[in-house]
RNA sequence: GCUCCUAUCGUCUAGUCCGGUCUAGGACGCCGCCCUUUCACGGCGGAAACUCGGGUUCGAAUCCCGAUGGGAGCACCA
């Protein structure tokens, strides 16, 4: 591990929704390059947007992000007001004193102003720019407002927004992933920085964090490419040092358009409910525009941390391929140990508490590497539970007539405590005749672990009483 | 509409920076075979890509230009 010094990094959700699986990616790499340099992850919760945020998604945000591994070492605490780390409230919310300060210097140096547009006249410009062919921007028109008639307007109460002055100049700034990256700033007009002395907006907020906070570099997805020249300006014009930036591809759905949920699943708690294991969701999501310099596609977190390196980031944006997430969490599903299964299993299938541990381990045994999703283990067990209803056609192996079969099942009860007996029996009759049949007593399913798989699990009385409904299903069919 | 980003198998990608070792490698998925009472697991094998057009060069997946495709942004959201 190459320990840079004082390198910091955030993920900064707004708390308008459950943890978006490509906020999640965000923060793992993010976490990545913080661990691989030896350097501290950041937590901030953007809610500067009252209205639509909500501390039931700050929880969720939380929580998910504690399910995945990626652990914060600064960052707001459980409760409102509480914060671990030595850099203010990291709750956007909290820290409206912090920007009421720099609006007002923005203000009193001039590089911001007060606008009395409505949001009609707004939208009827905006129209007519795209009408000529022009990028939509604010017209300037509040810009140079007498000072005197600011403050009679204020007074009165007249609805508006600060708008910070923008210059004609051309920006460029260095992206990790990306090189060079220049914008017209001519082109982006008088944003928007706060509705009020105490109510900032996105990209004025975020600028004065970063340099609160000491964030070094700045690890976000690709659609924030376009806010980086609009904050280096206010950083400019407050005065303070800018990040480095990394702009991170995005996950696009399995048909190259934006992830939406009409297409995919797109909450980490969706994942989580279906089954996926946190270290599969972490390979998976690493693997998504970053690939170790080997062939290696299993890679467990340390190993991710290990090899991590921002510059093999690709820079087009990966499409969401679930059968490759199924596959991974299959391997890793396979790698865990039955007893830690487990646990995770109970809350899947309730039954495996009605049942001694022992014969839960089995059915975990039998059905491991069957599982894609912890989920899929209550349709694969069910049969070992509760024999459902079948076809007693099903029990004849290929054009064996029932008769034979109904001969088969009987000496296999017979046989019965002794399995090598069983065994032996079917090796002599055929293995197709006589083991078919008897799994298919046993599951009363097509497809299933096979019957010294399911014996293991079953009490004897259990099996004898399937065999014996089997048989009468042969003899009334 | 304008601006920015981007481009290797269906998908994730290696290779691109430092042109030749690339008749382009791996993985998922797909197909076939083997194992096998079934399904799954596992093993083996196969089909499958350098977006197009110019240039530079003895030589280009790799460098340059253009076109095209894809993505993002253009809020009193973040």
């Amino acid at each position: 591990m190459t320990a840079k010094k004082n390198i910091r990094v955030r993920i900064a959700p707004s708390p308008t929704g459950n943890l978006h699986i490509g906020t999640a990616r965000t923060a793992l790499f993010n976490w990545l390059y913080a661990k691989h340099n030896g350097g501290v992850f950041v937590l901030r919760i953007e809610d500067t947007d009252l209205e639509r945020s909500d501390v039931a998604f700050e929880k969720d945000i939380m929580e998910n992000l504690r399910w995945l591994g990626l652990i914060w070492e600064e960052g707001p605490g459980a409760e409102a007001g509480e914060n671990i780390g030595d850099y203010g409230s990291y709750r956007q919310s909290e820290r409206l004193a912090s920007y009421e300060k720099y609006i007002r210097q923005l203000l009193d140096e001039n590089k911001a102003y007060y606008c009395f547009c409505t949001k009609e006249q707004l939208e009827d410009e905006r129209q007519a720019m795209l009408v000529q062919g022009l990028a939509p921007k604010y017209s300037g028109r509040c810009r140079s407002l007498p000072l005197e008639e600011t403050k009679q307007r204020l007074l009165s109460g007249e609805s508006h927004v600060i708008r910070f002055k923008m210059s004609e100049a051309k920006i460029s700034f260095k992206d990790l992933i990306r090189g060079s990256v220049s914008f017209d700033l001519g082109l982006m007009g008088d944003i928007a920085i706060a509705k009020d002395l105490k109510a900032p907006l996105y990209n004025l907020a975020v600028v004065i964090d970063d340099y609160e906070m000491k964030i070094s570099h700045v690890i976000r997805g690709e659609d924030h490419l376009a806010n980086t020249p609009k904050q280096i300006a206010i950083q400019n014009a407050l005065g303070f040092p800018g990040p480095h930036y990394v702009h991170l591809p995005l996950i696009l759905d399995k048909d190259r358009s934006k992830m939406s949920k009409r297409h995919s699943a797109t909450s980490i708690r969706e994942y989580r409910d279906q089954g996926y294991l946190p270290e599969a969701l972490i390979n998976f999501m690493a693997f998504l525009g970053w690939h170790p310099q080997d062939d290696k596609e299993i890679l467990s977190i340390d190993g991710l941390v290990e090899e991590f390196d921002i510059a093999r980031v690709q820079k087009a944006g990966a499409a969401f391929n679930i059968d490759k997430l199924d596959w991974l969490n299959a391997q890793y599903i396979k790698q865990s140990d039955d007893a830690e299964l487990l646990k995770s299993l109970i809350s899947f299938e309730p039954r495996l508490n009605d049942v001694p541990e022992k014969t839960a381990l089995k059915m975990i045994a039998s059905t491991k590497d069957r599982l894609k999703k912890l989920a899929d283990f209550t349709d694969l067990t069910d049969f070992l539970f509760e024999l459902g209803n079948y076809d007693g056609v099903l029990l004849n192996w290929k054009d064996t007539d029932s008769a034979k079969t109904i001969n088969y099942l009987t000496i296999v009860d017979k046989l019965l405590p002794d399995v090598e007996e069983i065994k032996q029996f079917a090796d002599k009759e055929g293995r197709g005749e006589v083991l078919w049949p008897l799994r298919v007593a046993l599951s009363g399913k097509s497809a299933s672990p096979g019957p010294f798989e399911i014996m293991e699990v079953l009490e004897e009385a259990e099996v004898r009483r399937r065999i014996g409904l089997a048989i009468k299903k042969l003899e009334n069919g």
